[in-house]
Parts: structure tokens; C-alpha cells; sequence
DNA sequence: TCGATATATGCCTTGACTCGTATATGCGAG
DNA sequence: CTCGCATATACGAGTCAAGGCATATATCGA
């Protein structure tokens, strides 16, 4: 995982902008009209969305369409990997209680 | 998930605090130890996760332990959630396929 | 070719984050 | 009761990110 994409994605205003690419891609304008900021301050966050590898850009000129990456994320969801064990525990734990319980 | 949770996560030295907690319990003198900071930056590090819920402190007075909390990275993995289906297109088309060419 | 549209970049100010040094708090030992 | 240990907080300096404004770049249509 770069050590980007944690910085990437601390903005809740970059991570609207992938809960939107979820869906479809975007051109910037969109991003405009949905998350009320200005120009220049989306084109900002995706360079930074860009530049971590979370979005791709089909470079159609003026019209530049985002779509997403899920790469980083999945980088993330590694990351995340050995703390699942932590919350799973008493899940687990309940698991294999069970299954010596009622076999 | 808290708008705390994010911000905690950004640093590297709180992330590497939460590998070294993943194992066990530590103190605030650990944490100087194996990260090589300060002693006030360590308690200041510590603040902000406690704040973020992801750490808990036995308040045994002056030997303060540190552990682990998942709860609030458990809401990051449910915020994960949407965007595992993703990456793992590819792997379910395959999958898919399977199904139907191999009844 | 010229103008309109869509996007990107530069500069600047403001605010937040990080870290170190110094200091305060809280508790146990003697 | 006082001293020493472990931890927390206060303050100041340096760094960096975010947003607005202005402007540059690139493409399409007339």
C-alpha cells in the first residue's frame, strides 16, 4: 500500500467522490454539482485521488471521465487482514463452542 | 464510524502503534522504546487513538496500559464493504462462468 | 481562425498536524 | 512527608494540506 493512499482517502469530501465512482464514472463537473465545491478544488482532490492510484482517467480531452481503482483498496483490505481476527474473536470463539457443543 | 477514526489512521507511527498492540498490551515506555520518539509524542499519539476508540486504557494510575479496541476498524472493513465487490468482479465473473459452463 | 467550454495549475492565506522542550499531575517507596 | 518514576499537558516552531481566486491549456463548434 503507497504511502499515499492513507492520506487520500482521510478527506470524507474524496471519499464522496469514490462513493459516487462506485456507481459509474464521473467527469469533473459532476463532482462539482454533487459535492457543492468549487472547480479547481475537485480537480485538486482527484490529482490526489489520481496520484494514490485509486482513480483512472480516460483522457477524452476536455471531457476527462474518473472511474475508479480498486487496487489501493483491496492494499487496504490486506492492511486490514490481521485485525480482522481481533473483532472476529468472540464470534469464533462462540463458533467453536458450538461446534463441540452440538456436534 | 467516527470522523476521528480516519485521521488516527493517517499516521504511520499510530499505525505501527496498533501492529505492536495487535500482539498485546503495552505501555507508554514500550512505545518510546520500539518507535524511537519522544515520551510526550507517544502520549499525544495515544490520545488520538484512545479519542478514535481504537485503543483502551487500564488506568492502573502510573503504569498506564494501552490495548487494542477492532470496534472502529471493524467499521472501517463494513465501510470497505461496497468497494470488495470491486475488486472481486473479475474473480466472480469467473466465477459465474464456472457455474454455468460446469453444472 | 476565433470563441466557448472543460479541465488543470500557481499563488496565497488560513488552519491543522507533528514534534521537542519544559512543566504539571498522580502514585508508590523510603 | 518527600522524593522519584511514569505519564499527561502546555507552549512554540516548523511543516503541510485545503480552499479560493486568477490564469493557463486543450478541444470542439461556428
Amino acid at each position: 500500500m503507497t504511502m499515499t493512499v492513507w492520506p487520500a482517502l482521510t478527506d470524507p469530501k474524496r471519499r464522496a467522490m469514490l462513493d459516487l465512482l462506485r456507481e459509474r464514472p464521473h467527469d469533473v463537473g459532476e463532482f462539482v454539482c454533487a459535492l457543492g465545491v468549487s472547480q479547481p478544488t475537485a480537480s485538486k482532490h482527484l490529482r490526489v485521488l489520481r496520484e494514490a492510484g485509486l482513480v483512472q482517467v480516460t483522457g477524452i480531452a476536455q471531457r476527462r471521465v474518473y472511474s475508479i481503482d480498486p487496487a489501493p483498496l483491496a492494499a487496504l483490505d490486506e492492511w486490514l487482514a490481521p485485525y480482522r481476527a481481533l473483532w472476529n474473536e468472540s464470534l469464533d470463539a462462540l463458533g467453536r463452542y458450538l461446534a463441540e457443543e452440538i456436534p
